[in-house]
DNA sequence: AGCCTGCATCGATCGACTTCGATGCAGGCT
DNA sequence: AGCCTGCATCGAAGTCGATCGATGCAGGCT
C-alpha cells in the first residue's frame, strides 16, 4: 500500500534536460504528465489535505485525524487523498488499524523548481507601444 | 484588456504570514484561491501555452503564434487563455490587429514558494513499525 | 468465532469542464 | 462604405469530476 501507485515524471533532477515550464516550451507529453500533479492540487479539500500531511509533526499523519477536519463523508475524503497518491504528492502505510499519510517532498520540490524561473528575467518592455508591429510568423498574406 | 480580471490571493510578500503549504495548514479561504490557480495549471493545454507564453524572447507572444501550436479549435485556445488570464498567471494586450499575451510572473514567483519547503525538513522516519501506537486524537472510545 | 472499527472501493447522481461551430466585435485594409 | 482578419463570446454537446450511501475488507478486540 505504501507504493506510489505510478509513478509520474521522469526523474530528472535539476541539472538535466527538463529545468521547467519557464525555460524551454515543455513538450506535449510532459505537459500531460505535469497537468495530472497540478489537477491534484487544483481543489481546496486536496489542499488542505496536502497542507495538514505536510506540516504535522512527525510527517504524519492517520486518515482518522484528516476525516474529521472536513465537512465532507469518509469515502470522499478517500477519494481524495488517492488523487493525491495517484499524482505521487503522498505515500500511504497500513499500521495496525489506521493509514498514516506522508508527504513525497520530492514532487513538491519538482514542482517548485518547474515554476521557478532563471533568477534574471529581463522583463525588457521593449515593443510595447509600437504601432503594431507584426507578429512572429505572420507573412500576412 | 490589459487587466488581471480580478485578483486571486492577497499579495502578501514571503516575509508575511502564509509562508506557503508546507509550513502552516491552510485555511480553508486561502485554500480556494489557490486551488483556482492550480485548477487553471491542470490542463496539458494550459500548460503548453503558458510555457509558450513565458519562454518566448521579447516577453510576449501573439495570439496568432499559438493558436496554430495545437490541433484545436481557436475559440478553444481563446478559451483557455482566459482561464490562465483569471488565474492571475498572464495578461493580455490588444494593439493593432493582434492581441498579445505575457506572463505575470508574480503569481509562478509565489506558487513556487508556496510549494517550497523551509529547507530542513527532517523526515524523522520515527514511529515506523511500532505495533499500531495510536494516532494524534484517538482516545479510542 | 463473532463483533466492532478504520479505511477503501463501487455505483449512482449531478454539476463542472472541454470542445466545437456560429456569431459578434474591433481594427486595418481597399 | 464595404470587406477581411484576428480574437472573444455564446450556446450546445459530450466527458470528466466531486460527492454520497452502500458495501467490502483488514485488523484488533472479547
Amino acid at each position: 500500500m505504501s507504493n506510489q501507485e505510478f509513478v509520474v515524471l521522469g526523474q530528472e533532477g535539476s541539472d538535466g534536460c527538463c529545468p521547467g515550464l519557464l525555460t524551454a516550451p515543455l513538450p506535449e507529453d510532459q505537459a500531460v504528465e505535469l497537468a495530472k500533479v497540478f489537477k491534484a492540487l487544483g481543489d481546496p479539500v486536496r489542499l488542505r489535505l496536502l497542507s495538514m500531511i505536510a506540516t504535522r509533526a512527525g510527517g504524519e499523519v492517520c486518515v482518522c485525524d484528516l476525516t474529521p477536519a472536513f465537512d465532507l463523508s469518509q469515502p470522499t475524503i478517500s477519494h481524495h487523498l488517492k488523487l493525491l497518491r495517484e499524482a505521487g504528492l503522498i505515500a500511504s502505510e497500513r499500521r495496525g488499524t489506521w493509514v498514516y499519510y506522508r508527504l513525497l517532498p520530492e514532487m513538491t520540490d519538482r514542482l517548485a523548481g518547474i515554476l521557478t524561473r532563471p533568477a534574471d528575467e529581463p522583463l525588457p518592455e521593449a515593443a510595447t507601444g509600437l504601432p503594431a508591429a507584426a507578429p512572429e510568423g505572420s507573412t500576412r498574406a
